[in-house]
DNA sequence: CGGGCGTACTGTATCGATCCAGAAGGTACT
DNA sequence: AGTACCTTCTGGATCGATACAGTACGCCCG
């Protein structure tokens, strides 16, 4: 049999209690008696208060989950998502608590939504997942704090969330390519169409992208375009598959080896750009003066690839996120926090050549 | 108050165990009952059993537990890391288990020690932890299953292991080399000193390097280069701060800006070797012409890159390692796994140059 | 018609800790 | 001496579920 408190509280001849306290309370008895349990504990190998009931009797866990979509894989491919892990995690570190995360595949809704009913937290950080994902309406019926890493799009004034004003942001990179001269722009990016497929589509309006953070940096981009007269008629749309730099070329091919090629291509992720610089470079092209490209995250490979891009200062989101759960602030107003961005312009934007 | 087992059961009128039944049991009961059940549990906002009083009672928790060094960050930040963790998280997900991230910080060892204390798992995965940490005599207490994700200094009998044979593994790296006709070789490792700083060290015996991984590693390069006549003594150690792209290349400073160059640079994973062939870059060095770099590991990005690396299957061994843990074989034997290993030769090596 | 058996549900003990009211004993103050 | 108070430790109630033995009842079969 394993060691439990009774284990030891008899080994020293004392109760319960007071071994609980040895460990938990080490203040309300005597350091004498406190040395004695801990001798006997190690004694009897006994590890310390078993976590599990624990956390069952305090009501407090010391873990926060972390929803991530489309298998775990993608969390960790791009260097956006591990900054914003790392964040979180570095909160969480601090206040004693570890991160669960909770993958939500795709194809098995049902086995996602499993994992969040069973998921022993004290809160949930919802990572770039869909607004319509069921695991959502089981987070909520927990009455867990959660907290979104985005705005989200019906957020009510007690949904806690951290992001930034995407359409705002997306609008300085549609204005900065305006004003370059760019009137023939491809836009490159995940979730345009609930099908995950690679190549050029259309969307009639943008308000029929689904998803949030998708749909408002298109509308971003298309609002600064149309400075320059660019409608939304005008954009050639290329759907990735995933937000990975593979798929970022190849949605880009579609773009790049038409007659009426775009002077600019605008990818709604650091990583769809990378992939985008890769397919220019497959064909010869020079970015910034053949074709512009702009990504949107401002991950650590940006800059040396020159990329112009938004900067959102990733870890700091993650860390707020944590924040906002583990020590959520008394002001409900704090607890919606919007993060300021900056356009940040590199070699790979420039003027549209004149021929 | 938050409904309960106990708050269903009496609105629908049966007993406490037969809620319970209709979540985890469902064919104890009639088919009518159950939905009549789940019905009210609905209305009453029941979000299902508590998963912490659930395990506490089953014994059993639902989530395997892994440890990190060097905060959470440097986790996501190797590519092998992430192939490692997508294999276990695959495993998990498979048999309804969750992932709980243990990061071990290095300046503050008790605070680590307690994360594991408090852990809330059914076994630990230990990746890349030293073995002098005392966070690893506490998951011995706890009595838990432990794999290690690579084969220990001194493993008895009973620890399970996933590893690779570290030492034949770089002895034929080393061996590559010699055979090239490199006489003038430097290492560039992390772990080669306790300290963490970049920069040129002396280690009079690859015994004293305390770090398993890297004491193996090294140990089998200088097996392979003595086929060429390099001794231990001849060979140019560069010690880097951490596993990551810039100390690598940093590292690698010291040895290519002497008077006499080292033909090849050793590195003892493909994050550290992506940094020298940056060194290499910045001084306008060819790879594989002018200085010879491998690599460990074969990362996505070593392929693109030409590294001359050893190949180790990622992915599945993380996917051993989980079930290991989740599903342990019978047979002892079993319980240690030694995964193949292959030398992948790219661009990145070629023969000395003759003068 | 009664023994055997399967299905549907109940009730109590239990998992391993923490909380909290309170007892015992000693000290200090009036 | 009496009262108040502090420190140190105790014991029972409790967190929210699951396991398991047991009850009740209907059905089949020789």
């Amino acid at each position: 049999m394993k060691p439990t408190l009774q284990t030891v509280a008899d080994a020293v001849g004392v109760s319960r209690s007071t071994v609980s306290n040895a460990y938990s309370r080490p203040d309300q008895l005597s350091p004498a008696l406190r040395e004695k349990i801990h001798e006997a504990a190690r004694r009897l190998g006994y590890p310390g208060p078993d976590p599990t009931a624990r956390s069952l009797r305090r009501g407090r866990v010391g873990a926060i989950g972390v929803l991530f979509t489309s298998a775990l894989s993608y969390a960790f491919t791009d260097p956006y998502a591990v900054q914003f892990l790392r964040g979180i995690a570095e909160t969480a570190e601090r206040h004693g608590s570890g991160l669960l995360l909770v993958p939500l595949s795709e194809s098995e809704e049902e086995a996602g939504i499993q994992a969040v009913r069973n998921a022993a937290v004290d809160g949930f950080c919802v990572y770039c997942v869909p607004a319509w994902h069921g695991a959502l309406d089981v987070t909520r019926s927990r009455g867990l704090p959660t907290v979104a890493a985005e705005r989200p799009a019906g957020a009510g004034p007690d949904t806690m969330y951290v992001g930034i004003d995407e359409a705002a942001a997306a609008r300085t990179v549609g204005s900065h390519l305006a004003r370059l001269g760019h009137r023939r722009v491809a836009v490159v990016s995940d979730f345009l169409v609930p099908q995950r497929r690679t190549g050029p589509v259309s969307v009639a309006d943008p308000a029929e992208i689904r998803y949030d953070v998708t749909r408002e940096r298109l509308r971003g981009f298309a609002e600064g375009l149309a400075e320059g007269g660019v409608g939304w008629q005008d954009l050639l749309l290329c759907n990735a598959g995933a937000n990975s730099r593979a798929d970022g070329a190849g949605a880009a091919a579609y773009a790049l080896d038409r007659a009426d090629r775009p002077t600019a291509v605008l990818a709604v992720t650091d990583l769809l750009a990378l992939g985008v610089l890769d397919a220019l470079a497959a064909r010869g092209l020079r970015p910034g003066r053949d074709v512009s490209v702009t990504g949107f995250d401002d991950i650590p490979e940006a800059a040396a690839a020159g990329l112009t891009t938004i900067r959102q200062p990733a870890v700091e989101k993650g860390a707020i996120a944590g924040r906002l759960l583990l020590d959520p602030p008394e002001d409900p107003a704090a607890r919606q926090v919007l993060l300021p961005t900056d356009l940040v312009v590199r070699a790979s934007t420039g003027p549209v050549e004149r021929k």
